[in-house]
DNA sequence: TTATTTTCTGACTATCCGTCAATTTTATTT
DNA sequence: AAATAAAATTGACGGATAGTCAGAAAATAA
Protein backbone atom coordinates (compact mmCIF):
# COMPACT_ATOMS: atom_id res chain seq x y z
CA UNK A 1 0.00 0.00 0.00
CA UNK A 2 2.67 2.53 -0.93
CA UNK A 3 1.19 4.53 -3.62
CA UNK A 4 -2.57 5.35 -2.14
CA UNK A 5 -4.62 7.44 -4.75
CA UNK A 6 -5.81 10.75 -3.54
CA UNK A 7 -8.34 9.59 -2.23
CA UNK A 8 -8.05 6.69 -0.06
CA UNK A 9 -5.33 9.02 1.01
CA UNK A 10 -7.91 11.49 2.18
CA UNK A 11 -10.14 9.01 3.64
CA UNK A 12 -7.28 7.74 5.41
CA UNK A 13 -6.16 11.28 7.02
CA UNK A 14 -9.58 11.92 7.82
CA UNK A 15 -9.67 8.56 9.92
CA UNK A 16 -6.55 9.91 11.99
CA UNK A 17 -8.10 13.62 12.42
CA UNK A 18 -11.44 12.36 13.85
CA UNK A 19 -9.99 9.94 16.39
CA UNK A 20 -7.45 13.07 17.04
CA UNK A 21 -10.23 15.21 17.70
CA UNK A 22 -11.98 12.67 19.80
CA UNK A 23 -8.78 12.11 21.99
CA UNK A 24 -8.85 15.52 22.70
CA UNK A 25 -12.61 15.76 23.12
CA UNK A 26 -12.13 12.92 25.96
CA UNK A 27 -9.71 14.28 27.54
CA UNK A 28 -10.99 18.02 27.97
CA UNK A 29 -14.33 16.41 28.86
CA UNK A 30 -14.33 12.91 29.62
CA UNK A 31 -16.84 10.37 28.42
CA UNK A 32 -19.82 12.50 27.98
CA UNK A 33 -17.87 15.28 26.23
CA UNK A 34 -17.48 12.73 22.94
CA UNK A 35 -19.86 14.18 20.66
CA UNK A 36 -20.48 12.74 16.80
CA UNK A 37 -22.47 15.68 15.86
CA UNK A 38 -19.33 18.24 17.27
CA UNK A 39 -17.03 15.61 15.67
CA UNK A 40 -18.58 16.71 12.81
CA UNK A 41 -18.91 20.26 12.58
CA UNK A 42 -15.16 20.33 13.64
CA UNK A 43 -13.98 18.45 10.69
CA UNK A 44 -16.72 19.99 8.52
CA UNK A 45 -17.50 16.78 7.41
CA UNK A 46 -21.15 15.04 7.47
CA UNK A 47 -22.50 12.60 10.63
CA UNK A 48 -22.92 10.01 8.38
CA UNK A 49 -18.96 9.97 6.90
CA UNK A 50 -18.00 9.41 10.16
CA UNK A 51 -20.02 6.18 10.39
CA UNK A 52 -17.78 5.49 7.52
CA UNK A 53 -15.10 4.80 9.94
CA UNK A 54 -16.11 4.05 12.75
CA UNK A 55 -19.54 1.75 13.24
CA UNK A 56 -20.35 3.80 16.66
CA UNK A 57 -18.83 5.85 19.57
CA UNK A 58 -17.55 3.00 21.37
CA UNK A 59 -15.46 1.63 18.43
CA UNK A 60 -13.49 5.36 18.32
CA UNK A 61 -12.97 4.98 22.29
CA UNK A 62 -11.44 1.70 21.62
CA UNK A 63 -9.22 2.80 18.54
CA UNK A 64 -8.15 5.07 20.63
CA UNK A 65 -7.18 3.01 23.32
CA UNK A 66 -5.40 0.72 21.13
CA UNK A 67 -3.17 3.82 19.91
CA UNK A 68 -1.80 4.06 22.75
CA UNK A 69 -1.79 0.51 24.10
CA UNK A 70 0.64 -0.48 20.70
CA UNK A 71 2.72 2.59 22.21
CA UNK A 72 3.17 1.10 25.38
CA UNK A 73 4.23 -2.06 24.25
CA UNK A 74 6.70 -1.22 22.05
CA UNK A 75 7.69 0.41 24.93
CA UNK A 76 7.91 -2.72 27.32
CA UNK A 77 9.71 -4.51 24.35
CA UNK A 78 12.24 -1.80 24.09
CA UNK A 79 12.78 -2.20 27.83
CA UNK A 80 12.83 -5.95 27.94
CA UNK A 81 16.19 -5.75 25.73
CA UNK A 82 18.16 -4.41 28.38
CA UNK A 83 21.23 -5.95 29.27
CA UNK A 84 21.65 -7.29 32.40
CA UNK A 85 20.46 -9.25 35.70
CA UNK A 86 16.71 -10.37 35.09
CA UNK A 87 15.53 -7.88 38.33
CA UNK A 88 17.68 -5.28 36.43
CA UNK A 89 15.38 -5.60 33.31
CA UNK A 90 12.31 -6.20 35.65
CA UNK A 91 13.61 -2.51 36.82
CA UNK A 92 13.68 -1.78 32.88
CA UNK A 93 9.88 -2.35 32.61
CA UNK A 94 8.85 -0.53 35.56
CA UNK A 95 10.74 2.42 33.72
CA UNK A 96 8.75 1.99 30.71
CA UNK A 97 5.67 1.91 32.51
CA UNK A 98 6.50 4.82 34.51
CA UNK A 99 7.23 7.01 30.72
CA UNK A 100 4.11 5.12 29.39
CA UNK A 101 2.02 6.38 32.42
CA UNK A 102 3.08 10.12 32.47
CA UNK A 103 3.37 10.70 28.53
CA UNK A 104 -0.17 8.63 27.85
CA UNK A 105 -1.92 9.71 31.31
CA UNK A 106 -5.46 9.64 29.19
CA UNK A 107 -4.93 6.22 27.92
CA UNK A 108 -6.24 5.20 32.01
CA UNK A 109 -9.60 6.72 31.37
CA UNK A 110 -9.99 5.29 27.98
CA UNK A 111 -9.03 1.42 29.51
CA UNK A 112 -11.56 2.50 32.37
CA UNK A 113 -14.31 3.09 30.26
CA UNK A 114 -13.72 -0.49 28.17
CA UNK A 115 -13.60 -1.95 31.38
CA UNK A 116 -17.19 -1.27 31.28
CA UNK A 117 -19.07 -4.22 29.79
CA UNK A 118 -21.94 -2.15 28.34
CA UNK A 119 -19.29 0.05 26.79
CA UNK A 120 -16.84 -2.74 25.53
CA UNK A 121 -19.95 -4.60 24.19
CA UNK A 122 -20.68 -2.23 21.41
CA UNK A 123 -17.26 -2.75 20.20
CA UNK A 124 -15.88 -4.52 17.05
CA UNK A 125 -14.68 -8.18 18.06
CA UNK A 126 -11.47 -7.48 15.72
CA UNK A 127 -10.17 -4.01 17.95
CA UNK A 128 -11.34 -6.33 21.02
CA UNK A 129 -8.70 -8.97 19.98
CA UNK A 130 -5.96 -5.95 18.61
CA UNK A 131 -6.64 -4.81 22.18
CA UNK A 132 -5.57 -8.35 24.20
CA UNK A 133 -2.83 -8.68 21.80
CA UNK A 134 -1.12 -5.64 23.47
CA UNK A 135 -2.21 -6.88 26.61
CA UNK A 136 -0.90 -10.35 25.93
CA UNK A 137 2.26 -9.09 24.35
CA UNK A 138 2.92 -7.08 27.34
CA UNK A 139 2.48 -10.11 29.44
CA UNK A 140 4.61 -12.40 27.52
CA UNK A 141 7.27 -9.56 27.77
CA UNK A 142 7.47 -9.52 31.74
CA UNK A 143 6.22 -13.08 32.06
CA UNK A 144 9.51 -13.88 29.49
CA UNK A 145 11.54 -11.89 31.84
CA UNK A 146 10.09 -13.82 34.92
CA UNK A 147 10.92 -17.51 33.74
CA UNK A 148 14.60 -16.05 32.56
CA UNK A 149 15.25 -15.20 36.27
CA UNK A 150 13.55 -18.57 37.69
CA UNK A 151 15.89 -20.31 34.86
CA UNK A 152 18.95 -18.24 36.11
CA UNK A 153 18.38 -19.06 39.85
CA UNK A 154 17.79 -15.21 40.47
CA UNK A 155 13.69 -16.17 41.95
CA UNK A 156 12.59 -19.20 43.34
CA UNK A 157 8.88 -19.29 43.28
CA UNK A 158 7.47 -20.92 46.21
CA UNK A 159 3.48 -21.35 47.12
CA UNK A 160 3.14 -22.93 43.61
CA UNK A 161 3.17 -19.70 41.97
CA UNK A 162 3.60 -20.07 38.21
CA UNK A 163 5.62 -16.94 36.06
CA UNK A 164 1.76 -15.55 34.97
CA UNK A 165 0.63 -15.30 38.50
CA UNK A 166 3.88 -13.33 39.21
CA UNK A 167 2.80 -11.30 36.25
CA UNK A 168 -0.89 -10.87 37.32
CA UNK A 169 0.45 -8.94 40.59
CA UNK A 170 2.79 -6.70 39.21
CA UNK A 171 0.06 -5.86 37.02
CA UNK A 172 -2.64 -5.64 39.60
CA UNK A 173 -0.54 -2.95 41.28
CA UNK A 174 0.34 -0.80 38.48
CA UNK A 175 -2.94 -0.60 37.03
CA UNK A 176 -4.48 -0.33 40.39
CA UNK A 177 -2.30 2.59 41.28
CA UNK A 178 -2.30 4.08 38.28
CA UNK A 179 -5.81 4.18 37.77
CA UNK A 180 -6.02 5.67 41.26
CA UNK A 181 -3.64 8.32 40.71
CA UNK A 182 -5.24 9.47 37.31
CA UNK A 183 -8.63 9.49 38.59
CA UNK A 184 -7.95 11.25 42.14
CA UNK A 185 -8.04 14.77 43.01
CA UNK A 186 -7.10 14.67 46.82
CA UNK A 187 -4.68 12.47 47.01
CA UNK A 188 -2.37 15.03 48.56
CA UNK A 189 -5.04 15.89 51.05
CA UNK A 190 -5.02 12.28 52.47
CA UNK A 191 -0.76 12.16 52.53
CA UNK A 192 -0.03 10.30 49.41
CA UNK A 193 1.93 13.43 48.11
CA UNK A 194 4.28 11.70 45.90
CA UNK A 195 2.29 8.33 44.52
CA UNK A 196 4.04 7.60 41.23
CA UNK A 197 7.21 7.00 43.33
CA UNK A 198 5.27 5.47 46.06
CA UNK A 199 4.60 3.12 43.72
CA UNK A 200 7.55 2.04 42.36
CA UNK A 201 8.92 1.45 45.72
CA UNK A 202 6.06 -0.48 46.31
CA UNK A 203 7.35 -2.55 43.16
CA UNK A 204 10.51 -3.03 44.73
CA UNK A 205 9.07 -4.11 48.01
CA UNK A 206 6.88 -6.97 46.02
CA UNK A 207 9.84 -8.56 44.46
CA UNK A 208 12.07 -8.33 47.69
CA UNK A 209 9.32 -9.87 48.67
CA UNK A 210 8.87 -12.42 46.13
CA UNK A 211 12.90 -12.72 47.08
CA UNK A 212 13.96 -12.11 43.53
CA UNK A 213 18.14 -11.33 43.48
CA UNK A 214 19.44 -9.11 43.76
CA UNK A 215 17.32 -7.30 46.55
CA UNK A 216 16.54 -3.96 46.73
CA UNK A 217 19.02 -3.41 49.26
CA UNK A 218 21.74 -5.01 47.37
CA UNK A 219 22.09 -2.62 44.77
CA UNK A 220 21.97 1.04 43.43
CA UNK A 221 18.49 1.46 41.94
CA UNK A 222 19.40 4.95 40.90
CA UNK A 223 22.71 4.09 39.07
CA UNK A 224 21.16 0.99 37.06
CA UNK A 225 18.38 3.40 36.22
CA UNK A 226 20.31 5.52 34.68
CA UNK A 227 22.14 3.00 32.77
CA UNK A 228 18.47 2.14 31.29
CA UNK A 229 17.42 5.45 30.38
CA UNK A 230 21.10 6.00 28.71
CA UNK A 231 21.13 2.42 26.72
CA UNK A 232 17.10 1.77 26.26
CA UNK A 233 15.59 5.06 26.12
CA UNK A 234 18.19 7.22 24.83
CA UNK A 235 16.55 8.78 21.97
CA UNK A 236 13.16 9.71 23.87
CA UNK B 1 -38.06 9.26 63.85
CA UNK B 2 -39.12 5.84 65.17
CA UNK B 3 -42.96 6.58 64.24
CA UNK B 4 -43.24 7.77 60.57
CA UNK B 5 -46.71 8.53 59.28
CA UNK B 6 -48.06 6.07 56.54
CA UNK B 7 -46.92 8.67 53.94
CA UNK B 8 -43.37 8.89 54.88
CA UNK B 9 -43.21 4.90 55.64
CA UNK B 10 -44.13 5.10 51.87
CA UNK B 11 -41.44 6.89 50.30
CA UNK B 12 -38.81 5.67 52.18
CA UNK B 13 -39.67 2.16 50.88
CA UNK B 14 -39.58 3.17 47.42
CA UNK B 15 -36.75 4.86 47.75
CA UNK B 16 -35.33 1.34 48.82
CA UNK B 17 -37.26 -0.09 45.84
CA UNK B 18 -35.44 2.51 43.20
CA UNK B 19 -32.16 1.38 44.29
CA UNK B 20 -32.84 -2.14 44.46
CA UNK B 21 -34.54 -2.27 40.59
CA UNK B 22 -31.48 0.38 39.58
CA UNK B 23 -28.70 -2.46 40.97
CA UNK B 24 -30.41 -5.08 39.41
CA UNK B 25 -31.00 -3.37 36.03
CA UNK B 26 -27.16 -2.55 36.37
CA UNK B 27 -25.94 -6.14 37.54
CA UNK B 28 -27.89 -7.29 34.65
CA UNK B 29 -27.20 -4.88 31.40
CA UNK B 30 -24.51 -2.71 32.79
CA UNK B 31 -24.38 1.13 32.27
CA UNK B 32 -26.40 1.64 29.50
CA UNK B 33 -29.31 -1.26 31.54
CA UNK B 34 -30.00 1.46 34.04
CA UNK B 35 -33.13 3.20 32.66
CA UNK B 36 -35.09 5.96 34.49
CA UNK B 37 -38.31 5.31 32.47
CA UNK B 38 -37.83 1.49 32.98
CA UNK B 39 -37.56 1.72 36.81
CA UNK B 40 -41.29 3.72 36.50
CA UNK B 41 -42.80 1.19 34.45
CA UNK B 42 -41.57 -1.27 36.77
CA UNK B 43 -42.47 0.43 40.14
CA UNK B 44 -45.26 1.46 38.56
CA UNK B 45 -44.75 5.40 39.55
CA UNK B 46 -43.99 8.11 37.03
CA UNK B 47 -40.71 9.19 36.21
CA UNK B 48 -41.55 12.63 38.20
CA UNK B 49 -41.36 10.67 41.28
CA UNK B 50 -38.14 9.00 41.51
CA UNK B 51 -36.70 12.36 40.53
CA UNK B 52 -37.90 13.40 43.81
CA UNK B 53 -35.94 10.69 45.41
CA UNK B 54 -32.78 10.91 42.72
CA UNK B 55 -31.75 14.14 41.25
CA UNK B 56 -30.41 12.28 38.35
CA UNK B 57 -29.35 8.74 36.99
CA UNK B 58 -26.03 9.50 38.62
CA UNK B 59 -26.92 10.21 41.89
CA UNK B 60 -28.47 6.65 41.68
CA UNK B 61 -25.30 5.03 40.99
CA UNK B 62 -23.56 6.53 43.98
CA UNK B 63 -26.16 6.08 46.39
CA UNK B 64 -25.93 2.05 45.22
CA UNK B 65 -21.95 2.95 45.81
CA UNK B 66 -22.49 4.04 49.13
CA UNK B 67 -24.87 1.23 49.81
CA UNK B 68 -22.02 -1.36 49.70
CA UNK B 69 -19.34 1.06 50.66
CA UNK B 70 -20.89 1.21 53.99
CA UNK B 71 -20.69 -2.34 54.45
CA UNK B 72 -17.18 -3.13 53.29
CA UNK B 73 -16.51 -0.12 56.06
CA UNK B 74 -18.41 -2.28 58.84
CA UNK B 75 -16.41 -5.36 57.24
CA UNK B 76 -13.16 -3.97 58.01
CA UNK B 77 -13.51 -2.04 61.20
CA UNK B 78 -15.06 -5.77 62.08
CA UNK B 79 -11.68 -7.13 60.73
CA UNK B 80 -9.62 -4.49 62.67
CA UNK B 81 -10.26 -5.66 66.02
CA UNK B 82 -9.15 -8.97 65.78
CA UNK B 83 -6.74 -9.37 68.54
CA UNK B 84 -3.23 -10.42 67.81
CA UNK B 85 -0.28 -9.39 66.46
CA UNK B 86 -0.46 -6.78 63.93
CA UNK B 87 0.62 -8.66 60.55
CA UNK B 88 -2.42 -10.80 61.96
CA UNK B 89 -4.86 -7.84 61.94
CA UNK B 90 -4.01 -7.10 58.44
CA UNK B 91 -4.65 -10.50 57.61
CA UNK B 92 -8.17 -10.29 59.23
CA UNK B 93 -8.50 -7.05 56.76
CA UNK B 94 -7.28 -8.83 54.16
CA UNK B 95 -10.25 -11.54 55.04
CA UNK B 96 -12.83 -9.12 55.04
CA UNK B 97 -11.85 -7.55 51.82
CA UNK B 98 -11.94 -10.91 50.16
CA UNK B 99 -15.99 -11.96 52.13
CA UNK B 100 -16.62 -8.08 50.34
CA UNK B 101 -15.17 -8.77 46.81
CA UNK B 102 -16.83 -12.12 46.60
CA UNK B 103 -20.82 -11.04 48.03
CA UNK B 104 -20.57 -7.60 46.71
CA UNK B 105 -18.69 -8.22 43.27
CA UNK B 106 -20.34 -4.99 41.50
CA UNK B 107 -19.48 -3.00 44.28
CA UNK B 108 -16.61 -2.82 41.57
CA UNK B 109 -18.31 -2.06 38.53
CA UNK B 110 -19.95 1.24 40.03
CA UNK B 111 -16.63 2.46 41.86
CA UNK B 112 -14.95 2.42 38.61
CA UNK B 113 -18.10 4.04 36.68
CA UNK B 114 -17.19 6.61 39.56
CA UNK B 115 -13.94 7.05 38.54
CA UNK B 116 -14.97 8.53 35.07
CA UNK B 117 -15.10 12.34 35.53
CA UNK B 118 -18.02 12.95 33.71
CA UNK B 119 -19.91 10.68 35.79
CA UNK B 120 -18.59 11.70 38.94
CA UNK B 121 -19.18 15.25 38.03
CA UNK B 122 -23.07 14.60 37.98
CA UNK B 123 -23.74 13.84 41.79
CA UNK B 124 -24.32 15.91 44.60
CA UNK B 125 -21.11 17.30 46.77
CA UNK B 126 -22.93 15.34 49.34
CA UNK B 127 -22.60 11.95 48.52
CA UNK B 128 -19.28 12.37 46.86
CA UNK B 129 -18.22 13.13 50.89
CA UNK B 130 -20.13 10.40 52.68
CA UNK B 131 -18.64 7.93 49.57
CA UNK B 132 -15.03 9.87 50.24
CA UNK B 133 -15.80 9.23 54.26
CA UNK B 134 -16.30 5.49 53.43
CA UNK B 135 -13.17 5.13 51.62
CA UNK B 136 -11.16 7.49 54.11
CA UNK B 137 -12.65 5.60 56.96
CA UNK B 138 -11.12 2.11 55.38
CA UNK B 139 -7.91 3.35 54.83
CA UNK B 140 -7.76 5.13 58.50
CA UNK B 141 -8.44 1.51 59.55
CA UNK B 142 -5.63 -0.21 58.08
CA UNK B 143 -3.74 2.82 58.50
CA UNK B 144 -4.18 2.44 62.45
CA UNK B 145 -2.55 -0.99 61.91
CA UNK B 146 0.21 0.04 59.98
CA UNK B 147 1.05 2.44 62.62
CA UNK B 148 0.67 -0.01 65.48
CA UNK B 149 2.83 -2.19 64.11
CA UNK B 150 5.76 0.76 63.80
CA UNK B 151 4.92 1.46 67.09
CA UNK B 152 5.67 -1.95 68.27
CA UNK B 153 8.57 -2.90 66.15
CA UNK B 154 6.72 -5.55 63.84
CA UNK B 155 7.14 -2.88 61.09
CA UNK B 156 10.26 -0.82 60.57
CA UNK B 157 9.93 1.46 57.48
CA UNK B 158 12.47 2.66 55.08
CA UNK B 159 12.82 4.38 51.88
CA UNK B 160 11.49 7.38 53.99
CA UNK B 161 8.16 5.82 53.22
CA UNK B 162 4.77 6.64 55.55
CA UNK B 163 1.69 4.40 56.74
CA UNK B 164 -0.22 6.40 54.14
CA UNK B 165 1.94 5.25 51.50
CA UNK B 166 1.64 2.10 53.08
CA UNK B 167 -1.81 1.80 52.95
CA UNK B 168 -1.53 2.65 49.47
CA UNK B 169 0.68 0.19 48.00
CA UNK B 170 -2.05 -2.96 49.49
CA UNK B 171 -5.01 -0.64 48.30
CA UNK B 172 -3.20 -0.64 44.49
CA UNK B 173 -2.79 -3.88 44.63
CA UNK B 174 -6.30 -4.99 45.42
CA UNK B 175 -8.21 -2.55 43.96
CA UNK B 176 -6.07 -3.55 40.59
CA UNK B 177 -6.07 -7.20 41.07
CA UNK B 178 -10.22 -7.23 41.71
CA UNK B 179 -11.13 -4.28 39.30
CA UNK B 180 -9.03 -7.08 37.05
CA UNK B 181 -10.83 -9.75 38.02
CA UNK B 182 -14.19 -8.33 38.03
CA UNK B 183 -13.62 -6.85 34.33
CA UNK B 184 -12.10 -9.93 32.45
CA UNK B 185 -13.54 -13.22 31.17
CA UNK B 186 -10.36 -15.11 29.98
CA UNK B 187 -8.32 -14.77 32.75
CA UNK B 188 -7.94 -18.67 32.82
CA UNK B 189 -7.31 -18.29 29.14
CA UNK B 190 -4.12 -16.73 30.08
CA UNK B 191 -2.78 -18.84 32.49
CA UNK B 192 -4.52 -17.31 36.12
CA UNK B 193 -6.40 -20.02 37.45
CA UNK B 194 -7.05 -18.61 40.70
CA UNK B 195 -6.78 -15.18 40.82
CA UNK B 196 -8.12 -14.34 44.28
CA UNK B 197 -5.83 -16.24 45.76
CA UNK B 198 -3.02 -15.24 44.09
CA UNK B 199 -4.08 -11.96 44.84
CA UNK B 200 -3.72 -12.87 48.59
CA UNK B 201 -0.28 -14.49 48.03
CA UNK B 202 0.91 -11.66 46.23
CA UNK B 203 -0.12 -9.08 49.63
CA UNK B 204 1.71 -11.60 51.52
CA UNK B 205 4.72 -11.11 49.40
CA UNK B 206 4.42 -7.42 49.50
CA UNK B 207 4.20 -7.45 53.54
CA UNK B 208 7.38 -10.03 53.50
CA UNK B 209 8.69 -7.34 51.34
CA UNK B 210 7.88 -4.80 53.59
CA UNK B 211 9.87 -6.67 56.50
CA UNK B 212 6.60 -7.05 58.66
CA UNK B 213 6.69 -9.21 61.49
CA UNK B 214 6.19 -12.30 61.62
CA UNK B 215 7.36 -13.26 57.70
CA UNK B 216 4.94 -15.11 56.03
CA UNK B 217 7.33 -17.80 56.27
CA UNK B 218 7.41 -17.50 60.59
CA UNK B 219 3.11 -18.99 60.65
CA UNK B 220 0.66 -21.01 59.63
CA UNK B 221 -1.86 -18.40 57.47
CA UNK B 222 -4.58 -20.88 57.65
CA UNK B 223 -4.64 -21.25 61.19
CA UNK B 224 -4.63 -17.49 61.20
CA UNK B 225 -7.59 -17.17 58.86
CA UNK B 226 -9.39 -20.01 60.62
CA UNK B 227 -8.92 -18.05 64.11
CA UNK B 228 -9.90 -15.01 62.38
CA UNK B 229 -13.06 -16.48 60.95
CA UNK B 230 -13.90 -17.86 63.92
CA UNK B 231 -13.72 -14.95 66.28
CA UNK B 232 -14.25 -11.95 64.12
CA UNK B 233 -16.98 -13.50 61.34
CA UNK B 234 -18.43 -16.21 62.93
CA UNK B 235 -22.05 -14.45 62.78
CA UNK B 236 -21.49 -14.75 58.84
C1' DT C 1 -17.98 10.99 -22.70
C1' DT C 2 -20.69 7.71 -20.43
C1' DA C 3 -21.45 4.19 -17.06
C1' DT C 4 -20.54 2.27 -12.73
C1' DT C 5 -18.95 2.18 -8.28
C1' DT C 6 -17.82 4.50 -4.16
C1' DT C 7 -18.39 8.05 -1.00
C1' DC C 8 -20.86 11.67 1.20
C1' DT C 9 -24.78 14.09 2.94
C1' DG C 10 -28.17 15.70 6.29
C1' DA C 11 -32.84 15.12 7.28
C1' DC C 12 -35.05 11.73 9.92
C1' DT C 13 -36.05 8.19 13.58
C1' DA C 14 -35.42 6.45 18.04
C1' DT C 15 -34.07 6.67 22.67
C1' DC C 16 -33.68 8.59 26.86
C1' DC C 17 -32.70 12.22 30.39
C1' DG C 18 -34.69 15.69 33.02
C1' DT C 19 -38.58 19.48 33.69
C1' DC C 20 -42.76 21.51 35.24
C1' DA C 21 -47.60 23.08 35.24
C1' DA C 22 -51.56 20.84 36.45
C1' DT C 23 -53.66 17.42 39.34
C1' DT C 24 -54.24 14.39 43.16
C1' DT C 25 -53.31 13.10 47.73
C1' DT C 26 -52.19 14.08 52.45
C1' DA C 27 -51.96 16.99 56.45
C1' DT C 28 -53.65 20.87 59.04
C1' DT C 29 -56.84 24.18 60.62
C1' DT C 30 -61.29 25.88 61.67
C1' DA D 1 -66.76 17.38 59.04
C1' DA D 2 -65.56 20.85 55.90
C1' DA D 3 -62.33 24.02 54.28
C1' DT D 4 -57.78 25.16 53.49
C1' DA D 5 -52.93 24.65 52.98
C1' DA D 6 -49.02 21.85 51.94
C1' DA D 7 -46.86 18.03 49.84
C1' DA D 8 -46.47 14.61 46.51
C1' DT D 9 -47.47 12.75 42.00
C1' DT D 10 -48.17 12.74 37.22
C1' DG D 11 -47.05 12.37 32.30
C1' DA D 12 -46.78 15.21 28.37
C1' DC D 13 -43.12 17.81 26.73
C1' DG D 14 -38.43 19.87 25.40
C1' DG D 15 -33.88 18.93 24.36
C1' DA D 16 -29.81 16.30 23.41
C1' DT D 17 -27.66 12.95 20.87
C1' DA D 18 -26.75 8.19 18.74
C1' DG D 19 -27.35 5.96 14.63
C1' DT D 20 -29.83 5.26 9.69
C1' DC D 21 -30.58 5.58 4.89
C1' DA D 22 -32.31 7.21 0.39
C1' DG D 23 -30.74 10.30 -2.67
C1' DA D 24 -26.90 13.45 -4.31
C1' DA D 25 -22.19 14.06 -5.46
C1' DA D 26 -17.74 12.57 -6.55
C1' DA D 27 -14.38 9.29 -8.03
C1' DT D 28 -13.16 5.61 -10.97
C1' DA D 29 -13.63 2.54 -14.91
C1' DA D 30 -15.07 1.66 -19.49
Amino acid sequence: MVDLTPKKLEIQQRGDRILSIARSMIVDDGYHGLNMDRIAEQLEISKGTIYNHFSCKEEIIIALAIETAEKRRSLFQAAAQFRGRSRFRMLAIGEADLRFFQEHTSHFEFERMLRIPSILEKTSEKRQSVMQMCEAACMQVVGGIVRDAIANGDLELTNSMTAEEVVFGLWSLHYGAQSIIASSENLDQIGLHRPVETMTTHTAMLLDGLGWLPLSTEFDENEVIEQINNEVFKNV
